[in-house]
DNA sequence: AGCGAACGAGAACGGTGTTCTTGACCTCAG
DNA sequence: CTGAGGTCAAGAACACCGTTCTCGTTCGCT
């Protein structure tokens, strides 16, 4: 999105302005993670700024505004948290629909911990003022894609599922499932998938929310038999 | 927490210019309550203070500083949905274990969708550089209490529950009975009861932060859908 | 009746996002 | 090779923000 920021501006694409231009954005999300880890989920500019040894009004000749810096921050991490979740499902044979619904489970989990702040910005609060763009759905999808291609890589092995779906619920499925181009997924594997989703995301936020700090000492054990029930309820076979 | 600091102030219990005082502190927190719901999670003293055609800084007799204001704010939420919870629980036939499951869990979503600003002062991101005081604990668990309570109410007439619980779970889980002073509640039955509560706030949240917004058209069907579902898990009999 | 505490106003400090102007620099066309 | 135009960082400025402090005023209790 921002490499047709520079188009507009007029820059020829290979240009040296243009390489040094994307340096540049580059280091100031760098810098930006790095305060987010730091102090948490409020980003001051002038912070990042500060850090990179330049005044604040000159990160406005990368971003046009702070929104827009948290925006890239944002569709960065929905990249790099599907791309940890992908490269931890590939590492489990194509065949073991189980380990592979365990991986990128586990792989969230690891990467939502180890950058809470980032995970904040993708999974909790909508910054207040800030409406997520489009720009940002698209990304936001790959962890759930990535628990539909399991089932449906294991279609004909995974046992069957009820198929009480209430009537609107099966609509919207339907809906989703021909967006998706997913023609052979039932609605009522599609439902199951969700429903594993929803968990994933409820329980690795109350865990990295502090939600579970006083209840649970065995969190990643937690975290596991929470997700393998889950399978279970997908029908994916033991 | 704040009739103590009355008192620390040097002000007799009943009198006159305490019950002002107090006065006045509801009638900040309800200024700001009206300015979260407009403004989203960031709120702003000068604002409520402009609101109550007050200047800032005379907020600072009533609350120490900002993140008292809003972990009273915090507090008072817990209490207003636990309230609204239990009050939808108690509508509900003692004897009708679902119907009480299935009123706590709409309770609380009509509640996180009619005050999201504070819902995500509750359970989205915790608030940076705020870190909650252990007033808020307490509180915050009335919920996953009205959930235990059905399940201990019902005990004899709930169909059995898989005993399969990794040991290290079941050791916190052990824990946590003893805490309660539960001790007729199966770790098994109270690990059932968190993958409800887990599921059931990972799901209003998702709603609350609008990330079912695209995906699905009927939100409540598909919230009785997955509650209904998790009674099921908890072994709560149609 | 008078003392002292509580109060609200206001100024001040350091922080924030954002805008605008200014001057230096680089790139490319003539 | 020179000049024009675009890009850049800097800095001042504006309007906010939370917080602290000081200053009269007010008001309740003894």
């Amino acid at each position: 999105m921002f490499s047709d920021l520079c188009d507009t501006v007029g820059m020829s694409a290979g240009s040296l302005r243009a390489r040094v231009r994307s340096e540049m954005s580059l280091e100031i999300k760098e810098v930006a993670r790095r305060r987010l880890a730091v102090d948490g989920g409020n980003l001051s500019l002038r912070a990042v700024a500060r850090d990179m040894g330049i005044v604040a009004s000159a990160l406005y000749r990368y971003f046009p505004s702070r929104d827009a810096l948290i925006t890239a921050l944002i569709i960065d991490g929905y990249e790099a948290l599907g791309t940890a979740a992908a490269d931890a499902q590939a590492a489990v044979p194509r065949d073991d629909l189980r380990g592979r619904w365990l991986a990128v489970c586990n792989a969230v989990r690891t990467w939502a911990l180890a950058h809470p702040a980032e995970y904040g910005l993708l999974y909790g609060n909508p910054v207040p003022g800030y409406a997520a763009p489009n720009d940002t759905v698209a990304p936001a999808t790959r962890v759930v894609l990535l628990l539909v291609d399991i089932l449906v890589d294991g279609a004909e092995r995974l046992e069957p599922v009820p198929t009480a779906v209430p009537e609107r619920v099966r609509t919207d499925l339907r809906r989703l499932i021909d967006q998706q181009q997913q023609r052979d997924l039932p609605e009522e594997r599609l439902d199951r998938v969700f429903i594993g989703w929803t968990h994933l995301f409820g329980l690795i936020s109350f865990e990295c929310f502090g939600r579970l700090d006083i209840m649970f000492e065995a969190r990643a054990e937690y975290f596991d038999h929470h997700m393998a029930l889950m399978a279970d309820l997908a029908g994916i076979p033991r």
